[in-house]
DNA sequence: GGGAGCATTGAACACTGTTCAAGAAATACG
DNA sequence: CGTATTTCTTGAACAGTGTTCAATGCTCCC
């Protein structure tokens, strides 16, 4: 049977959630499914493609909050955000990449605006979307590396248990003080 | 003369304003020094250490705050911060690969850390730190690769002339809600 | 002048993403 | 059925990457 885009991705996220970005490549790509690098480049324009496709799949999972947004809405999808992206390992990185390639706004960054539009004006609505954006991005991925430098033993130290409350404090601090 | 591990540095920074992250290569970065690139390794361990000279030089322009800190103080670390993010192509980009890679947390994040502890106690003025941090660095970096991607052609959209107004109104979100 | 230590070369190793003519396999059509 | 067409894969190559290391040059001090 013939390869289809949608098992070289599954792959690709096999080998992403077991050995890692760094260790995926293509060659590796293609060892796990048999065949020979080039023909991954038939179902993928290129590893930048392929990277935003896992991106597009990872970030899959994060609900769409419905039109009526309760006032809370916004937390529980930055909330759902983190969660999506620690399900994947590098998850965070690989969304950013994707994120800083696309010329479209993420599809979770789009809701967070909408539902802060109820409360805030246009400018600030979007300006606080892009602010919980970069937050939960960067304290996601500083999470993650340190869990890879953890896993490699060249971290010893522990990956700060106070992980989820500490990133509450901070959500809630940039909400709070941009609809205050 | 021979070589120094501060003339490695400072041409890698000159290859890095002019052209990118992504052209300094060592290969490249030798010839420009007119040597060979096994030279290169003399003066530096391997390029993730000449990455983390670089950031350090990068931040090196960012004051420390006197100990007696104002309650403005974190936000003006914050802003200096990001300026001297600006200063340099792919600054934000640099110094969060070395953020991550280092086992000590940023001077200037253990800087605003200790001027929150004035009116925070000691874990939510870490939590708060490292959540400006993460922000500084997200939106910066946001901004810099749009900016690359302008440069090259690839993004003919604006990339974002409201940005520092849309940076201190994160920024003063984040500290108000933080200090409410 | 000779020796010690600093610095550089040149070549190689083991990778990386990507392209492309050529061939194989599957599908559609007369 | 046979042929033509599209779909998919191969094998090989290209051009680049970071990094290592024995051999060699250079400089400075005794």
């Amino acid at each position: 049977m013939a390869l289809t885009r949608a098992d070289v991705i599954d792959a690709a996220m096999g080998i992403l959630d077991e050995y890692g970005l760094e260790s995926l490549s293509m060659r590796r790509l293609a060892t796990a499914l048999d065949v020979q690098p080039g023909a991954l480049y038939w179902h993928v324009k290129s590893k930048q493609d392929l990277l935003a496709a896992i991106a597009d799949r990872i970030l899959a999972s994060v609900p769409i909050s419905p039109p009526d947004a309760s006032p809370t809405a916004v937390r529980d999808v930055a909330i759902a955000f983190r969660d999506a992206l620690l399900a994947h390992r590098n998850g965070a990185e690989i969304v950013t990449l994707a994120q800083a390639l696309a010329d479209e706004p993420l599809a979770v960054h789009r809701d967070m605006r909408r539902s802060l539009e109820e409360t805030l004006d246009p400018t600030r609505a979007a300006w606080t979307a892009r602010a919980v954006t970069h937050y939960v991005l960067g304290a996601t991925s500083e999470l993650q590396s340190r869990a890879d430098f953890t896993r490699a033993g060249v971290l010893t130290n522990d990956p700060a248990a106070d992980e989820p409350e500490a990133f509450l404090f901070g959500l809630d601090a940039l909400l709070v003080g941009a609809t205050r």
